[in-house]
RNA sequence: GGGGUGGUAGUUAAGUCGGUUAUAACGUCGGCCUGUCACGCCGAAGGGCGCGGGUUCGAGUCCCGUCCACCCCGCCA
C-alpha cells in the first residue's frame, strides 16, 4: 500500500517547475530517468510524460529519503517530496527545468524496475525489434511521448475543426459483408452464421456514402481501416483514417474542407502557415515529370520522355532502341547535373535496384564536351542525330550524365520514380524538415483516368472503385475507348507521400450502368455485390464526394517519424506480426469447430474448389 | 510472389587474408565520492557469434539451407 498516494497528491508534472515555483513545498511522481549518486549527494533526474526534473537528496534535507535514494535504480517508479530551490550557479541550459532543483524532504519507492533491455533516453539505440518486443518500455522514451501526444493533438484539432465546420461525426461498422475487388479483407468467421464470414471494413466508403442518401449531408469519422494487404514503411494492416463525405459540392468545396483542417493541424502543432489554396498537377503531368502520382516536389531531377525524339529518328540505329518502338514501349531520361556524378559502384547499385523493378538493365551516358556520350554501349551505334535530338530533348550539357530507362510504360515510370527519389536522397536534395521555407510540399493531383488496364487478365479494371464519377465529356467514350476516360479523383500528395484520397461520387443511375458495363459487370454481379449501395442511389441521392486522409501518414510527417510504426502505438512488423504479444496466434480445433472452419494439416491438400 | 540489406554479451557496435583465451562502449553488480546533469574513479560478472548442415587440421569469418527483422517492386489508396 503506497502511503504517499494516499497521504498527499501530486502538485506538479516534471515539466512544468521554474525559477518563479522556488521556495513551494512540492510532491512530484515519476521514474527514474537516470542518477548521478555522490554519496553524500545523490541526484536523480525524475521524469513523467511532461518532462524531467532534477530532484537532489542530501542528509541534511531528509536523512532517510536520501539513505533510501541510494538504492534508486534507472526507471524505478518513485514519489518525491521537495522544496523547490534555484541552482544558482549550476543552471543546466538544456534542461527546461534546468534552473531550479527540487530538494527532497520525502521519498517513497512505488515499484523497482529490473535492468532493462535497453536505455530510455531520445536517441535510438535499440534496434526495433527490442523495442517493439517491449512497446511499452519504448513508448516511455520522450520522443515516442511526443508522438502519440502529437496524435491525441491531431484528433482533437480534427474533431474541433469538423465540429466547427458543421460536420457530423458518425460511426460505420468494422464487421462487414465481404465485397470482392479492392484491397484484400481479412476475414472473421461468424460463430453464429455456421460457416459465414464477416470481412473487417477496409474503408467506411459504401457506408459513408449511405449517410449522404440519408441527408447527414456533412460526414467526418475518425476511423480505423483494415487491408491485408503487404505492408511497407507507410503501411500497417490496420491504420486511421481521417474519413469526410459531402453532399451538394464539388470538388473545389471538398479541397477547401480539407485545406482548412491541413492548414490548421500545421500551423497548431508546427507554427507552420501552409499557403493556400494547395496547387494541383493533372495526373498525367504528373506521370509524365514524375513517374508516380504522389511525386516529391522537394527537389528537381525530372523525367524527360523523349519517345517522340527516338521515333523521328527511327530508333537511330539501335536495335534495342527500334525493338521497343516496335512493342510500343516509351523512352524516358533523368538528366543528372554534372555537381553530381556516380561511380561505377554506385550506378551498379541503382542497376541493381531497377532489375527488382523489372527493368532489364539501366541506361547511362555520360555526356562528352562535345556532345559525345560515353560509358554507354550506345556510343557505337547511335547515330548522331538521334544522340544530339537526346541531348536537345533532355538539356544534357557537357558533365552531365543521362540516367535511361525504356520498355513498357509502367515500369519505366515504376524505375525511373524511384531512382530519382533514391537520388535526390543521396545527394542531399531532399532537405531537413523545417530547415527552409517550401519544406512542406502539398499539391492536389487530379483528374485520373477512371479505368486501368490489366495486362494479366486483358480486361479493365477500375482504377479505384466503380463509384468514381467520370468527366461528363468522357461518359461517350465509357464503351469505346476506355482507357481515355478521366474522372472526378483526387490525392492530397506531402512531400511524395499520398496522404489522402477521394473522388466525386456517381449518383447518376444510368452513368453507374455504363461504368459497370465497360468493367464488364453483368446487372446481377453488380446486384450481388453492391446491391444495397444501387438501391440506395435510386431512391433520391444527392450529388456527393468526399475523401479520406491517411492520419499515421500525417501524424509521421507532422512529427518527422522515420516510419509509421512510430506514431502508431502498437504497430505490426513488414509481416503482420505483433513481436509484443505475439499475434497473430494459433487457435484450437475446438474453436474452429466451434466457427465452421475446417482445421488444415500441414501435409494435407486444400480440397479443389 | 520477386529483388536487396542485416542478425556477434542485457543493448549498440568492431572483429583484417579462416588461426591461441571473441573486442569496446553503454547498461548491470560491488566499493569510493556533496554539485552532478554523457558525473568521475577502482573492481567484477556476463556471449561462443540467429538456427541447422557442410568444407577445413581449424569457421564469427567460406558454402548450402532455414528463421527473424528491415527496405523496395508486385499488391495496396
Amino acid at each position: 500500500m503506497s502511503k504517499m498516494i494516499d497521504e498527499v497528491k501530486r502538485t506538479h508534472s516534471c515539466g512544468e517547475l521554474t525559477a518563479a515555483d522556488v521556495g513551494k513545498e512540492v510532491v512530484l511522481f515519476g521514474w527514474v530517468h537516470s542518477r548521478r549518486d555522490h554519496g553524500k549527494a545523490v541526484f536523480i533526474d525524475l521524469r513523467d510524460r511532461m518532462g524531467v526534473t532534477q530532484v537532489v537528496f542530501e542528509p541534511g534535507f531528509d536523512a532517510a529519503a536520501h539513505e533510501l535514494a541510494g538504492s534508486l535504480r534507472l526507471e524505478y517508479v518513485i514519489g518525491v517530496r521537495g522544496v523547490v530551490d534555484s541552482r544558482g550557479g549550476n543552471i543546466n541550459p538544456k534542461m527546461k527545468t534546468g534552473e531550479i532543483e527540487v530538494h527532497a524532504t520525502g521519498l517513497e519507492i512505488f515499484n523497482r524496475s529490473e535492468a532493462l533491455p535497453f536505455v530510455i533516453e531520445d536517441e535510438v539505440n535499440a534496434e526495433e525489434t527490442t523495442r517493439l518486443a517491449y512497446r511499452y518500455l519504448d513508448l516511455r522514451r520522450p520522443a515516442m511521448q511526443r508522438m502519440l501526444m502529437t496524435r491525441s493533438k491531431i484528433n482533437q484539432l480534427t474533431r474541433e475543426y469538423f465540429a466547427q465546420n458543421g460536420f457530423l461525426e458518425l460511426e460505420t461498422p468494422f464487421l462487414v459483408k465481404y465485397t470482392p475487388g479492392g484491397a484484400r479483407n481479412f476475414l472473421v468467421p461468424s460463430r453464429s452464421g455456421s460457416g459465414k464470414f464477416y470481412a473487417l471494413a477496409e474503408s467506411p466508403q459504401l457506408f459513408k456514402q449511405l449517410f449522404m442518401v440519408a441527408g447527414f449531408d456533412r460526414y467526418f469519422q475518425i476511423v480505423r481501416c483494415f487491408r491485408d494487404e503487404d505492408l511497407r514503411l507507410d503501411r500497417q494492416p490496420e491504420f486511421t483514417q481521417i474519413d469526410v463525405e459531402m453532399s451538394f459540392v464539388t470538388q473545389d468545396d471538398i479541397f477547401t474542407a480539407m485545406e482548412g483542417l491541413v492548414a490548421r493541424l500545421w500551423k497548431e502543432l508546427l507554427g507552420v502557415d501552409i499557403p493556400l489554396p494547395i496547387p494541383r498537377m493533372e495526373f498525367d503531368e504528373s506521370m509524365r515529370r514524375f513517374g508516380n502520382d504522389k511525386p516529391d516536389l522537394r527537389f528537381g531531377l525530372e523525367h524527360v520522355d523523349f519517345t517522340e525524339v527516338v521515333r523521328a529518328h527511327s530508333g537511330g540505329g539501335v536495335p534495342l532502341f527500334e525493338s521497343i518502338l516496335a512493342q510500343g514501349g516509351i523512352f524516358k531520361a533523368i538528366r543528372l547535373p554534372k555537381a553530381h556524378t556516380l561511380s561505377r559502384k554506385e550506378f551498379d547499385e541503382l542497376e541493381k535496384d531497377a532489375k527488382g523493378m523489372g527493368s532489364a538493365g539501366l541506361g547511362r551516358a555520360k555526356i562528352g564536351e562535345d556532345g559525345s556520350w560515353s560509358q554507354t554501349p550506345f556510343a557505337k551505334t547511335i547515330s548522331d542525330a538521334l544522340r544530339e535530338a537526346i541531348n536537345a530533348a533532355t538539356g544534357a550539357e557537357p558533365g552531365d550524365t543521362l540516367i535511361f530507362q525504356m520498355g513498357r510504360a509502367a515500369m519505366v515510370h515504376a524505375v525511373l520514380a524511384n531512382i530519382r527519389l533514391t537520388l535526390g536522397k543521396k545527394f542531399d536534395m531532399i532537405p531537413a524538415y523545417g530547415t527552409r521555407d517550401g519544406d512542406w510540399r502539398f499539391l492536389w493531383v487530379v483528374n485520373p483516368p477512371l479505368f486501368e488496364f490489366d495486362e494479366e487478365n486483358k480486361t479493365w479494371v477500375a482504377a479505384h472503385h466503380a463509384f468514381t464519377r467520370p468527366h461528363d465529356g468522357d461518359v461517350a467514350h465509357l464503351q469505346s475507348d476506355p482507357g481515355r476516360v478521366k474522372c472526378h479523383r483526387y490525392d492530397l500528395v506531402l512531400n511524395g507521400f499520398e496522404i489522402g484520397g477521394g473522388s466525386i461520387r456517381l449518383h447518376d443511375p444510368e452513368v453507374q450502368k455504363k461504368v459497370f458495363e465497360a468493367l464488364g459487370i453483368g446487372e446481377d454481379e453488380a446486384r450481388q455485390k453492391f446491391g444495397f449501395l444501387l438501391d440506395a442511389l435510386k431512391f433520391g441521392a444527392p450529388p456527393h464526394g468526399g475523401i479520406a486522409l491517411g492520419m499515421d501518414r500525417v501524424a509521421m510527417l507532422l512529427t518527422g517519424a522515420q516510419s509509421l510504426r512510430d506514431v502508431v502505438a502498437f504497430p505490426k512488423t513488414l509481416r503482420g506480426t505483433d513481436l509484443m504479444t505475439g499475434a497473430p496466434g494459433e487457435v484450437t480445433a475446438k474453436q474452429l469447430e466451434d466457427l465452421h472452419v475446417a482445421p488444415i494439416t500441414k501435409n494435407e491438400t486444400p480440397a479443389a474448389s
